[in-house]
DNA sequence: CCACCGATTGCT
DNA sequence: GCAATCGGTGGT
């Protein structure tokens, strides 16, 4: 258990439920992908719980995906994506920010799903102050107004937000540190796709996934 | 060894 | 429109 309260009669809070099993993560990439929309993200950390509801996801594939960090075959860095399904991929870019992905597909064939936003469920405050801790560290001023829409509307804040950086590659998301909940599946009505946005080439394909109108999806 | 550049963000 | 900031990657 993850320490939500629960009120005898109600449903229990999304991070008191169970991880999504393995075999979630074990499917085509941007089935996945689509599948993650409305799922819970929750990170039990030392420093405290934080949640948030999935709005906005990305499709990575392997070889024959230029856009794929595994589209010239396995790399030191890379080579997680060939693994097993339901590994959490983390990796640093910009020499600043850590981006957070889903290993997908049986084990042997790359793919990974990309968490690209966040509507904060739980631990706001401790969201809040890991930003002003982040940005201090940089002698920045803290952000005047941080709203619950500005905590993790894009992949590089929600990591922020969530307190995941290269600690956290490589761990199992069905484990009990970090991992995702079945949450409320979104209808496809409610889901909207386009091209994959902050790359150069593989704009071809529609494998981004958000919920329409959503103030916590990220800005792009 | 070196040069290039990025699955981003926030300020001018 | 562009600077910040640095490690992965691929070519010498």
């Amino acid at each position: 258990m993850v320490g939500a309260m629960e009120t005898p009669g109600r449903k229990p809070a999304p991070v008191s439920a169970p991880p999504l099993p393995g075999s979630f993560y074990a499917r085509a990439t941007d089935e996945v992908a689509r599948d993650l929309i409305g799922r819970v993200l929750v990170h039990d950390a030392p420093e405290g719980l934080t949640a948030g509801r999935i709005v906005e996801t990305e499709a990575y594939f392997g070889p024959g995906d230029p856009a794929s960090h595994a589209h010239r075959g396995p790399t030191p860095r890379s080579s997680i994506m060939f693994g097993h399904p339901g590994i959490a991929y983390v990796y640093f870019t910009y020499g600043m920010y850590h981006l957070l992905n889903a290993v997908t597909e049986d084990h042997g064939k790359a793919g990974a799903v990309l968490i690209r936003a966040l509507a904060p469920v739980q631990g706001q405050e401790l969201m809040r102050a890991r930003h002003v801790a982040w940005r201090a560290a940089r002698n920045r001023t803290p952000p005047a107004h941080t709203r619950d829409t500005d905590l993790a509307d894009g992949p590089g804040k929600l990591t922020i937000a969530m307190g995941i950086d290269l600690a956290q590659n490589g761990q199992d998301l069905t484990g009990e540190k970090l991992f995702i909940t079945r949450g409320e599946p979104v209808a496809d009505l409610a889901v909207a796709v386009s091209p994959r946005i902050g790359i150069r080439q593989g704009t071809e394909h529609e494998l981004r996934f958000f919920v329409k109108g959503d103030p916590h999806v990220s800005k792009g």
